[in-house]
DNA sequence: GTGAAAGCGCTAACAT
DNA sequence: ATGTTAGCGCTTTCAC
């Protein structure tokens, strides 16, 4: 593989000038650049990034660590959504990105941090990780620069991006409110995610400000997952018949909801209205389709990738970014929209 | 940041005999690397890869090339769940991979051979890449180790991973034949994508052994699109109201085709039967759900990730690997199976 | 069993 | 405007 070396031997200057020349450097002679960069390419030429990457001591590569990369995580396609954007702005900026995942069977053997160190990243993404992962605390302790997704942790060199997830579930709960209804139940996440509280307060917030009563009873958690969703409401469809909503904190979990109405041979949205939260692509899909809380998942990878290399190169003007939601208005909610 | 410079000099040795030690050589006296490891731990030691990628001309690092990383890809989760495969095989064996895509505004200013040159990957996948696209032929004729996702090129450094698409079609339209359907459509995906012209060709035989009449005007191409394949399915269906199955080339299409019907009236199945290609999530949560014909994607990135680490490690036994379909019953076929 | 020295390909002072 | 030199952190002969 070629090297300035023999860039430098075939031109007859020194590997400096080749150097500076191929970095667009003002202080070389506008015909030995051309010289130079027309022997590289005939030597089809390419610079050794590792190289580079040893004496500049930075390697213009950004980690994304993601947690449960499996088959199954392919359903709500947020993983997958979150590295495309990422890897959108990435490529936009001319670094690369390489991926850990910490699904596999090695189980954690090595430490985020160790991930991170080894490959010698700038900085990573972190995404999907729950906030009590142990090795959590070690990667945002460290010096590593980071971001993270819908995890609220600022510091110095950290950053997060997520979205305004008390607005969002205070739009879903407003909407339900304005059709009308009364009894509206909520499935939540679980207990101690970020998103799950912030949610629950923004559903909160809608019904009191709409001088409802919030029966805490109607308010269940189904861990993210459909099946859980679907028997927790199967549980409070039979016991509290008077429901006629389902606020839930995931699309997913609302398909669950969706299947738990069917099998009591509930109409939706005529008998029961369901609302969801993320878009998942599902959602669209689903009969009837799902309305929901939209959460640009796309964006927030880009915009987390972006936010992290602005801190990287020092012109980040704020650790924190916050994106935006959309209600989507279809048929678990309203008829013939 | 630590390096076995530090550490030679806290435990009063050589870099070299630091070197040895951390690498498990044997030539070493057991206290020494046991003293050495001990300080390396201390100090928080991580080995810098650039440096031994750099030294060693290797960097333990694959490069996954896809195109099309785009939010659209999300619906067919085709690209995540080869990824997912990837990189399960890929940490099992302590690489990592970075990836490539070429969906990005900078639109291949730089060619795949480029990107893997320039990040000196030890070898790369390529998915989703297709057949015309001008620099598949130059990733593959250059000295880079490459496996190839459903494009079937082999070479002394070049393999590929894909499932048996002529049996797949075949179990397919078996399956309608044997449901007794006799006016059987086709939706294929390309004219010269190879799988399109694979599951053509088991379309055919299976026909071909039924003893049916294979009619060439039934057999349309809707590019892998939902609507391009709802709308020749609409048109097939007014035009040959005899039709009374479909068989499509990707899940996708089959979407759009059930789509199709219903705007027809036609009940499916009792008047229309559609199988699809691929078990995309979506095809299991349509209504109804779709039969298709199941690939598993995540054994193909994965499959694909073991053939390239062992060639790359001179121990692959054949460049090429097949994998089994499945074919996965749904309403989409068969009422009340 | 251990160390000295060379070198991987590149950038960056520091000359000139 | 160009060259000389040192060095990034590591592995690997080759001595001892």
């Amino acid at each position: 593989m070629t090297t300035i070396k023999d860039i430098a031997k075939a031109a007859g200057v020194s590997i400096t000038t080749v150097s500076r020349a191929l970095n667009g450097y003002s202080d070389v002679n506008e015909k030995t650049r051309q010289k130079i960069i027309e022997i590289a390419k005939q030597l089809n030429y390419s610079p050794n990034t590792l190289a580079r990457g040893l004496v500049m001591n930075k390697s213009k590569t950004i980690g994304l660590l993601v947690s449960g990369l499996t088959r199954e995580s392919a359903k709500d396609n947020f993983t997958f959504e979150v590295l495309a954007g990422v890897n959108q702005y990435v490529s936009e900026v001319d670094y690369d990105m390489v991926l850990f995942s910490t699904t596999s069977t090695k189980q954690r053997e090595k430490t985020y941090t160790q991930l991170c160190r080894e490959r010698r990243v700038d900085g990573a993404i972190l995404q999907g990780i729950r906030v009590d992962d142990p090795y959590l605390q070690e990667v945002v302790e460290s010096d590593i620069p980071c971001v993270l997704i819908d995890i609220p942790i600022k510091s110095e060199t950290v950053g997060y991006v997520t979205t305004d997830n008390v607005l969002g579930a205070k739009k879903a709960a407003q909407h339900l409110l304005a059709l009308g209804h009364r009894h509206i139940a909520m499935v939540n996440g679980y207990e101690y995610a970020f998103v799950s509280e912030q949610r629950f307060k923004g559903f909160r917030e809608a019904l009191l400000e709409a001088g409802i009563f919030l029966n805490e009873q109607w308010v269940v958690n189904g861990a993210f997952q459909e099946e859980k969703a679907e028997r927790e409401a199967l549980r409070l469809l039979q016991q509290h018949p008077e429901i006629t909503a389902f606020f839930c904190a995931s699309d997913l979990m609302a398909l669950g909801v969706m299947k738990a109405a069917k099998k009591l041979g509930k109409r939706i949205p005529e008998e029961i209205a369901v609302i969801g939260y993320d878009d998942i692509i599902l959602a669209s899909y689903a009969t009837p389709p799902l309305s929901t809380i939209a959460q640009n998942k796309f964006a927030m990878g880009y915009e987390a990738a972006k936010l992290l290399i602005e801190m990287l190169e020092g012109k980040a003007h704020s650790h924190v970014k916050i994106l935006e939601t959309e209600l989507k208005i279809r048929e678990s909610t309203v008829k013939n929209q």
